[in-house]
Order: C-alpha cells, then structure tokens, then sequence
DNA sequence: TTAAACTATTTTTTT
DNA sequence: AATAGTTTAA
C-alpha cells in the first residue's frame, strides 16, 4: 500500500461495511479502486471471481483492468468481473433470459431502432422533437425501473399518459423481436432481482464485494440495482464526486451519493481532497468556479504543486481563428518544451466542433485521435454486416430483417415487404421465418418471391457456416455469400473507395477477434454495447473528444474550445435550468490539465451555414481573475511570444518543405 | 423496383 | 453545410 496518502489507505483497507469515497478531481480515485482490488484479492478476503468493479463507459472499464493487471497476476485477474453497469446487465439477462421472457440470441436496439418503432406507434406526422419527447419520457420511466402499467399510473400530464400508452405498445413490440433496449439492461435485471429473493441471494453469492466507480452517474435503476447487489450488509465501496455529476440529462441522480447514507446508516465516509494532477492555478481556478453551485458535501481540494502557468483566455474572431491558434500552440509546445503529442488534449462540448479543429491540425501535420467522432457503428456496411448477423441470431428481429433484405437490394420492395408483414403477423411469425414458407410466398410476384426464397437460402447457409467457424471468420464470408460485398462495390465510384468501405468490413471483424464463444448474436449484442468512442488506440497523438469523453482522463495540456455563451454553458441547458450542471461540465475540462490550460472563445461561429455572434461564456468570468492571462491584457508579454512562436511555427514550416 | 433529383431539418452530451 | 427523407422519373 505503499504512495498512498493517509485517506486513500484508509478506503482500500476499510472492509467494515458499506464505504463512500468522494473523490475530488484528481485526487487518485481509480488508484484506491485497483488498490482496493488488489488488497481485497492478495488479503484473501475474497477469491478474485467473487470481486465486480463496475464503471460507466467502456473505456474506464478497460483502463481499470488495465490497471488492475498490474497489481493482480495470472487466473485471479482472469477471474474479477470488470464491467460497465450495461454489460453486466447484459450478462444477467444472457444467464437468466428464461426468467426475462427471452430467447437465446435476443438482440440489442440502439437508439435509431427505439424511434423506428416509437415513430411506428405514436400519431402519424409527428415531428422530431415530439418524438424524441416520448423516447425521453420513455426513457425516463425505465430508468426508474417502471413497467408501462406503473408509468400510465404515475403518469402526471396528458403528454405522461400519452407516452405511457406508447410505452406499453413499445414493450410489446420489443418482446415480439426478442429484443431489449438499452435501458432494459438494466431495469430488467432489477425487476427480477427487486421480485426474487432468491435469485438475488445466488447473484450476491457471485458478487461478494461490489466497487462502483463514478457513482454519482448512476440513475434509479443503477442504483437500486446495486442496491440488490450489495445486499442488505451492503458489501461495496463507491466512489464518487457530486462536482463531476455531468448526466442528468440522461437520468443519473447525483443524490443517490446523499441516499447512501440513508440506506446504510452504517455508511463510512472517506473524502480525498488532495489534487495530485494540477497545478496550483488550474486548481484554483478550479475551486473558485466549483464554489458557485450549491453544496452538500463540503469538499476543498488542495494540492502541494506550485502556481505554474497561468491559465490562458484565448478571445478569437471564429472558430477557424481558435482552431489555428491551438494547432499553433501545440506545434510550439511540442517542438520548444518536447511534450509528447499524446499529451495534448482538445475539449469541446459538441463533436461537430472538432471539424475546423481537425483541418488545423492536418495542415500543421500533427496526429491526431478523434474520439466519438466518426460513427464507424453507423457506416452503412458496418450496420448491415451487423443486422446480417442479427437475422442469423435471431429470427425474431424483425428490425433487423427489414435491414438485411435490402442489402444487396433483391427486388424485394415496400410493397412486398407491407405484405409479408401482414401475413406474418396473422400467422404469428417473425418476417423471415415467414419468408421462408412457401405458402406465403405463393401470394406473392414471382420476382419477389424469388428475392425471398434466395435471402432465406443464403441465411440457412451461413447459420450452418456460423455452427463451425468463430465470429471473426464469420464476418467476412458473410460479406461475401450474402452479396453485400458486391453491393459495396458496385456502389463505389473507385477502388480506393471501395476498399475503404470492405476496410470497414474487416475492421468489424477484428473487433470480434478474441472474443469467446456464444454465437453471433450474443457477440453481436456485445459489440452494440461498445460506443463509437472505444474504438482504436489513440496511440501517440493529440486527443479530441467532447467534455463528457473526457472525464475520468488527463493531459499535460488541455485545451477547452468554444468557451461561448451558448455554447458552454449550452443554450438548452439555460432554458431547462441546468446551468449547474453545464459548470460541472467546464469543471471537468478544467480538471482534465495537469500543467497548462487554454480556454478559447470565439465572436462568431457557425451554425449551419449561417453565422451567429456569440458573448464569452459567463464561466470565464467567474474564474480568479489573478490567475488568468487574457488576451489584450498584457501586451508586452503577448508580443514577445509572438515572435518567439512566429520563429518556431517558420521553423515548422521549413522543416516540412525539408521532408516532404 | 430502383436511382436520381429535390426538399426539409438539424441532439449537446452517451450506454 | 450536411444529410435524412421524400418525390419523381425511368
């Protein structure tokens, strides 16, 4: 237990009962977690298979137990359960999916499949945002862990009861394609825990001691579900910090940290207040915006560090100006203080932001990583591969079926489809177990039918060739036999492009190498777990990614771009009231730098075409003015580095022209 | 049935 | 500006 200070000692020895750890920024919370780990296994307290750390997002999952495979060796790092709330929910429901109502191979809806159907049932001609309204509230509902009968109960308003109806018939349709979404991940394994004792007993007889990381993020279901986890005795650590509470929007309850203590009176409390990542500035700055939101938990956050750089204020003309000065800036950095690329962050609140950004750093030749970026889930070929292998999983998937008939086109068309749905739905079958009779297909063109009679022949093939050969071998013979390959090519202009798109093919494939067993779509479901952003390694480059990515991380440098009123904080949080929340979002930026912290501003940005003039974010002013070097505000300084960097950037740009 | 031309619209953040 | 959705022509 050696290099830890005297709290973070106390939270990984303490196995007492119940331990909240609040956590500021930086003050080694993920280190007390795989300390705690380590301790728990290497004491023998319990066997490493007995031990579930849970976190938010993928990528913290797979830091932590990159982390923890440092401390923990051989079968017991094999053995601990490290994954988000999401995938384990998932993993219960694949074990007890008789009890959930489900069939082996029960696939996954994301989000774009949710509208499909919600947009299905709700009045026709409704607009976007009504819609996006009733998956909210739906949403809502589930992450409280409310059945459709509970939701119409609680329901408050029209517009409540309204979704509750939709919420119902989406249930329905949701059991009918053997399918969950993502937030029945969760509410499921609860319902079931919530109505089973005994169910709940064998599950704590698996997971003897819980440690949840992020706990302020967790929403009602979560956090009943760890409730149901931890037992009565409440055998868990959680650690949490209620300043870095940035997912209200979708649910989370900060106040369950609050609730804790209701739920375990014999809860101890440990705070970590020593910062050991930023300088005294950063931190001061830090402290000072923190301190204008509201408090429960009284928290100081120091640091032994000295002063360092000041903070800068960067005010920009757009955001072309702003990302030219950060692509500057970091190219100074890297050549005159030799930090390493990969220390570099740039932190905006939306991704769109990271386009101007991008062309700035290609100029300058610098590497680069996007993080959430490019959506290579929802390349048209990736999602098509994917939904293939739904169909091959589950026949059930009627979402998915739609999809893969119609790639390659097979002249089966809407008209078809309209009928085939109709007819199955007499019958009660799914569409492509429907398409396979020829009863059916009888009282359709024979064109059509032909298209269907071949999708259903291919599908019969590779569910044979998915009994012998692993998921990643799969993949691309799918692409092959099912036409999808060719379908690609005859869609791309040049080969250069066609072998980009069949790139992304093989990519998906990779991504089921290594996995073990459990068949297409169990694998397939895995894979629509993991979000756009845990994909590929950065590598040695400059980071890019949204606030939200970036908690949990740091960086030696941090950038926070578009610093505007109405931007950050967002227009839409200031009319939903939740400007506390947007501060936390700047808190977390802030935190994220270790040594060196720009926040830039621009007077316009564009937006959709048109351009908008936009007020510095009214965060830049509540920050310690003394601990600020703003633009304009000292002259004599600013020229000097000027000419220092205008030296370096000519420096730069010779090189290139030397190399290229 | 499919492809091309045209029109309307935009999520801020993510499992 | 970019794109998803819709209409129209072949």
């Amino acid at each position: 237990m050696s290099g830890l200070n005297t709290p973070q000692k106390e939270a990984v020895a303490y196995t007492g009962g119940p331990l909240l750890v609040l956590a500021g920024a930086g003050s080694g919370k993920t280190k007390v977690i795989t300390e705690k780990i380590a301790h728990l296994v290497a004491s023998g307290r319990h066997e490493a298979r007995h031990i579930a750390a849970i976190t938010f997002t993928n990528k913290a999952a797979r830091e932590m137990r990159e982390r923890v495979a440092k401390r923990v060796k051989g079968d017991d790092a094999e053995n601990l359960t490290i994954s988000t709330f999401h995938s384990l929910g998932l993993r219960f429901l694949q074990i007890e999916h008789e009890r959930a109502n489900l069939r082996r191979g029960f696939s996954i809806f994301d989000s774009d499949d949710q509208m499909a159907i919600i947009k299905d049932l709700a009045t026709p001609g409704l607009k976007n945002d009504a819609l996006y309204s009733l998956h909210n509230l739906i949403s809502a509902a589930k992450n409280n862990a409310l059945s459709p009968e509970q939701a119409a109960e609680a329901a408050r308003s029209a517009r409540e009861r309204e979704a509750a109806g939709i919420y119902a018939r989406y249930q329905a349709r949701l059991q009918a394609f053997n399918a969950v979404d993502f937030d029945d991940l969760i509410r499921l394994p609860l319902t079931l825990l919530e109505a089973d004792p005994g169910l709940a007993a064998g599950w704590r007889e698996r997971i003897r001691y819980l440690l949840v990381d992020e706990c302020q993020d967790t929403n009602g279901a979560q956090y009943r579900l760890l409730k149901q986890l931890a037992g009565p005795k409440g055998h868990m650590t959680c650690v949490g910090d209620d300043d870095q509470s940035i997912y209200a929007w979708r649910g989370a309850q900060p106040e369950n940290l609050d609730q804790l203590a209701n739920d375990y009176p014999n809860l101890k409390v440990i705070k970590l207040e020593q910062n050991y990542r930023c300088t005294g500035r950063i931190l001061r700055c830090a402290n000072t915006l923190i301190a204008k939101n509201p408090h429960a938990h009284l928290k100081q956050l120091w640091s032994q560090h000295g002063d360092g750089e000041p903070v800068r204020v960067w005010q920009c003309r757009n955001n072309e100006h702003e990302a030219e000065r950060v692509a500057a800036e970091i190219h100074y950095l890297h050549q005159a203080k030799e930090i390493p690329w990969g220390e570099f962050a740039i932190l905006f609140r939306g991704n769109h932001q990271s386009r101007p950004l991008e062309k700035a750093l290609q100029l300058l030749r610098i590497p680069y990583h996007l993080t959430g970026g490019t959506k290579f889930l929802d390349r048209a070929e990736v999602k098509d591969a994917l939904c293939w292998l739904q169909v091959l999983a589950n026949p059930d998937n009627d979402a998915a079926f739609l999809r893969a008939i119609a790639a390659p086109k097979r002249e089966v068309g809407a008209t078809t489809l309209e009928k085939l749905a109709a007819m199955a739905q007499t019958a009660g079958l799914p569409m492509s177990v429907a398409a396979g009779q020829i009863g059916f297909l009888k009282q359709l063109t024979p064109r059509a039918a032909a298209g269907l009679e071949e999708f259903t022949r291919i599908v019969e093939r590779l569910r044979d060739v998915a009994e012998k050969v692993t998921p990643a071998e799969l993949v691309p013979m799918l692409a092959e036999q099912s036409g999808l390959l060719a379908m690609v090519r005859s869609q791309c202009k040049d080969e250069a492009s066609f072998q980009r798109r069949k790139a992304n093919i093989d990519e998906l494939a990779s991504w089921f190498e290594g996995a073990r067993g459990g068949g297409p779509g169990e694998l397939a479901a895995q894979l629509a777990l993991l979000s756009n952003a845990d994909r590929g390694e950065p590598g040695n480059a400059v980071r890019l990614m949204s606030l939200h990515a970036a908690k949990g991380l740091e960086f030696k440098v941090v950038f926070v771009v578009g610093c505007e009123d109405g931007n950050l904080p967002h227009e839409a949080s200031l009319e939903e009231n939740r400007l506390e929340e947007e501060r936390r979002l700047m808190y977390v930026g802030i935190t994220r730098a270790k040594e060196r912290l720009y926040l830039a501003h621009s007077a316009e940005i564009k937006r959709w075409g048109a351009v908008e003039h936009l007020l510095p974010s009214r965060f830049l002013d509540e920050l310690p003015a003394g601990d600020l070097l703003r633009d304009g505000s000292d002259p004599e300084r600013e020229t000097a580095e000027k000419k220092q960097r205008g030296r370096a950037h000519m420096d730069a740009i010779a090189a290139l022209f030397g190399t290229d």
